[in-house]
DNA sequence: AACATTCTCAACCGCGGGGAG
DNA sequence: GCTCCCCGCGGTTGAGAATGT
């Protein structure tokens, strides 16, 4: 038997995406806003299995990216969220803003990782190795919602969750406490079991966001410490190719009271931009 | 300069969840 | 309750870049 196919592997193309693809599937989605992923590529003209299209979209072509390596401030939150939450990496993508489940699972993978271990770290336990806890390669899911479960009852901060990974990281005192702390220490750890808190409180979950709609889409431009992964992307010919005058603290506070409150009209400030892309 | 090895990350794959009928 | 279908998630792969010899 086996699960039916996404789509006909004869009939789709695979491997990386072109500027011409790149440019039709953004200009579907400006015109069209993003729905019936399944169908959108034969709508949009293009030879991609619509999964393709979600994940192109979603990782690479999203305007409200925050393209570049992680902050220190971010992978700290990445480490601590990873403590609560353990592989699940769109949860804990949802807590920063701009970055995907992707890009922090990668980074997990290829520096923080290492990065724990050298500093004595077991990245799966997030507890420090010891000569009789073996070094366990492939982190068992469970472990870090063990822990999850235990701290159900008290108060999430970075401080509580992992403190020996704090106690480490807190040399890098040059780190800026920005208000976004607030978002770690509001995480709720049973949102998957309990939505009803979702709307409650100042927690900002990106995952609550609306749909993007074209109007709604507010465009980032590389950021200065881009690394060269940006130049050897397709996309990245596109998008860089664009200049706009873009901060990314001032955009996403726009972006967030834009979220809070409905009566901020977000297409004045977009729709101009995305018209540019469309010109490439 | 040439080759080998390691690293990075974009993209793919298969599975599970959940909604619709 | 069952089946079908779609979407999203997490694990994995592999091509290209970077680094080492």
């Amino acid at each position: 038997m086996g699960r039916k196919p996404c789509c006909d592997k004869d009939e789709v193309k695979k491997g990386p995406w072109s500027a011409e693809e790149d440019k039709k599937l953004i200009n579907f989605i400006l015109i069209n806003g993003q729905c019936c992923w399944r169908s959108l590529p034969r709508l949009a003209g293009l030879l991609r299995c619509g999964k393709s299209c979600r994940l192109r979209w979603t990782n690479y072509l999203r305007p409200d990216l925050k393209r570049g390596l992680l902050s220190e401030y971010e992978e700290k939150m990445v480490i601590d969220l990873h403590a609560q939450l353990g592989n699940r990496w769109s949860k804990i993508a949802s807590h920063l803003p701009g970055r995907t489940d992707n890009e922090i699972k990668n980074h997990w993978n290829t520096h923080i990782k290492k990065k724990l271990k050298k500093m004595g770290i077991d990245p799966a336990t997030h507890q420090p190795i010891t000569v009789d806890q073996p070094n366990i390669e492939h982190p068992t899911k469970n472990q870090p919602i063990i822990q999850q479960e235990k701290q159900k009852t008290m108060p999430i901060s970075p401080s509580h969750a992992v403190p020996e990974i704090m106690n480490i990281l807190d040399h890098n005192k040059e780190l800026v406490e920005t208000p976004i702390l607030s978002t770690i220490t509001d995480i709720k750890l049973d949102d998957d079991n309990n939505n009803n808190n979702k709307n409650t409180g100042t927690s900002f979950y990106t995952d609550e966001a609306p749909v993007i709609k074209p109007h709604e889409i507010l465009f980032h431009s590389e950021s200065t410490t881009s690394t060269s992964s940006s130049s050897s992307s397709p996309t990245s010919i596109i998008l860089e190719d664009m200049q706009f005058d873009f901060n990314w603290a001032d955009d996403f506070s726009r972006t967030l009271d834009y979220l809070l409150n409905d009566d901020i009209d977000m297409n004045n400030v977009i729709s101009q931009d995305w018209s540019k892309v469309l010109e490439v």
